[in-house]
DNA sequence: TAGAGGAATGTTACGGGTAACTCAATAGTA
DNA sequence: TACTATTGAGTTACCCGTAACATTCCTCTA
């Protein structure tokens, strides 16, 4: 476990040749000779030189290939996923994530920016539009490409790119509201920051007041939003109102854990209550029922947002803002449709 | 988006102190009177300076605080999880995590080596414990600690924390055949390399054999190992060989796919045919049966790594190898047991 | 064969911090 | 008062590559 650094300097000696020549050759720029090339390479494999990157980028001035990129939680498939969609484009792209967790805390997002900002990144991705003033203030003067994704924003930092999340949640409502359903449940999880969920939830809530019914019961736990949560806190929401006929979960996942303890219940699905979950997310495919939920296409606003970024590191044109939509899935899980046909309303998808 | 970067000698001349000065300041070493604290103290808030790291880490060859982090994908939750486990723990050490996404290619791994190197990291966490050639010569002659986990290893390059896969799946078979199972099914994923769940396939095929039965079909799908793919995967397989009697999953989503494609199919589980998973993941808390499976500490292996990277990086001592265990979960998606009690023997877990 | 021009290679300076050392000013002591 | 500590602050050199400029060595041509 030694420490067996070798620097340019030592290859050159090595090779018979000047740091400039053996750094010419390494990086492949030409204007050396075929055996000159050979010298130094040899040299190179022999010693095993790596170079070192940190020079490169101070020396030069430039950026480095790093990007930061933060999520508020990894135990959340959906956003675990969009990190893969981001890290897969940026690593086509010679870049390199440097993950930074916020835990949905703007504290935690602020000091990981300060942070990841003091090693020079070649840009950032950041879940969610809502900052700290100190974090908007760095975020502003980083001089770097800035993309902020998930919660769509007509008005970025810099770039955006996610769904109107608020209008999502509004969606779901008012089709609840138009099958008739009047006294609405939400279970989903707390945090101390206005995030897309609260975004939802407010949409949601408004479009229940509009349908004329009300929101009964807003649950929020501390908890991660999975299966087990979406089980337990639909026991809790029951408990204290009976009479919800139909609920709307943070997620799939935690509607599908809502519906399994109706069924442990003895409710029957859609008869006794309804069950709304969000997402779409791959365990609605295997259910024995069709979830009503709302599709969105997370992967592809991590690619969009490598995409901006990079485009906007090469200095390439690109629109700066993109509302990629959502699309509400009317399943078997809330009752069947009572007052109108409103299938060419539901679509917002935008492509 | 102008890149006003400040440097420090701008803060010092602002200041009206030298660089050195300055820097003793905002490092708070100590040596400036009060009055100079607040003279640079000042004009860092008013300039906005934020130190560059890169500089700091070049001028001193000291290591960086990244830690480069290797997993297989993110759309499996259990390496999301992982990686979950490990950034926590390292953010509350001062530390950021540089992704690398090997996709469980052996090539991507050693590119994503050579490169996350020559940003000199303060140390490396790897999944899995093989490597390409360079890979490994590379890690050897890094020169930082290097923790290898997943898959427990009792002769790591530098340090492991794991489990023994073989051995899992080979409780699991043997498990399987003391309840008198005796055609088995495999269905899980393929990849070009060798990973953990080909250990735990060659674990439960061993034990199989030595049970007396046969792994009549070993189905390994181009696909992420999840609840859909477990269903057709399953589909698949009862095409093909419809007399197999229970069948063994990658993990338990796909065992929970599985499932459905039976229950769809009128089977009835135990009694029709058995399932097992592994993992003991969240569906499989919320699902109307208990399904078998193995439990693995998870999020403890990610916490443990990165304790294990920080203490050496710290230079503390500590044990270079840690194996966590694994508990087997009989459940109600096999047949009751059949020949003898043992219970006492299904407890393979570490602590 | 001198001179031009290009190819190959070398030299110097620099980037943003910090370690190690030096120097100046102030305070304390006999 | 003269001398020594102590404190505060400045100077210099260096980390490892690379840009920009300088130089050497050929080769080719008139």
């Amino acid at each position: 476990m030694k420490n067996n650094k070798i620097s340019l300097a030592e290859v050159a000696r090595a090779a018979g040749v000047s740091k400039m020549t053996a750094s010419r050759v390494i990086r492949d720029e030409g204007g050396f000779s075929e055996k000159t090339r050979h010298k130094v390479m040899a040299e190179v494999d022999r010693l095993g030189y790596l170079p070192n990157r940190l020079a490169t980028v101070f020396a030069g001035d430039k950026k480095s290939t790093f990007v930061g990129v933060s999520i508020p939680e990894l135990g959340n498939e959906i956003f675990a996923q969009l990190l893969e969609g981001i890290d897969r484009k940026l690593v086509a792209f010679a870049h390199q994530t440097v993950l930074g967790m916020t835990e949905h805390a703007l504290d935690q997002e602020e000091a990981w920016i300060e942070t990841v900002l003091s090693w020079q990144p070649a840009g950032l991705i950041v879940t969610g539009r809502s900052h700290s003033p100190r974090a908007m203030q760095l975020l502003k003067g980083a001089g770097i490409p800035i993309v902020e994704i998930w919660d769509f924003n007509s008005n970025p930092l810099d770039m955006c790119v996610g769904l109107n999340h608020f209008d999502s949640g509004y969606s779901m409502g008012r089709y609840l509201g138009e099958l008739g359903y009047t006294k609405f449940g939400y279970v989903g999880t707390s945090h101390d920051t206005a995030n897309a969920a609260s975004s939802r939830l407010a949409g949601f809530t408004k479009a229940a007041e509009d349908a004329g019914g009300t929101v009964k019961k807003k649950l929020l736990l501390k908890d991660v939003p999975g299966f087990y949560t979406g089980l337990y806190g639909t026991e809790q929401l029951l408990a204290a109102h009976k009479d919800v006929d139909v609920i709307f979960y943070q997620n799939d996942n935690m509607a599908v854990g809502g519906y399994e303890y109706c069924r442990r219940q003895g409710l029957e699905i859609p008869r006794d209550i309804g069950i709304a979950g969000w997402g779409d997310l791959p365990i609605a495919s295997i259910q024995p029922y069709r979830l009503t939920s709302i599709a969105v296409p997370h992967l592809r606003i991590g690619q969009i947002a490598a995409e901006m970024l990079l485009a906007q590191v090469n200095q390439h044109p690109i629109k700066r803002t993109r509302d990629v939509g959502f699309k509400l899935i009317p399943g078997s899980t809330c009752r069947m449709q009572l007052k109108t046909d409103i299938d060419e309303d539901i679509d917002h998808s935008k492509t």
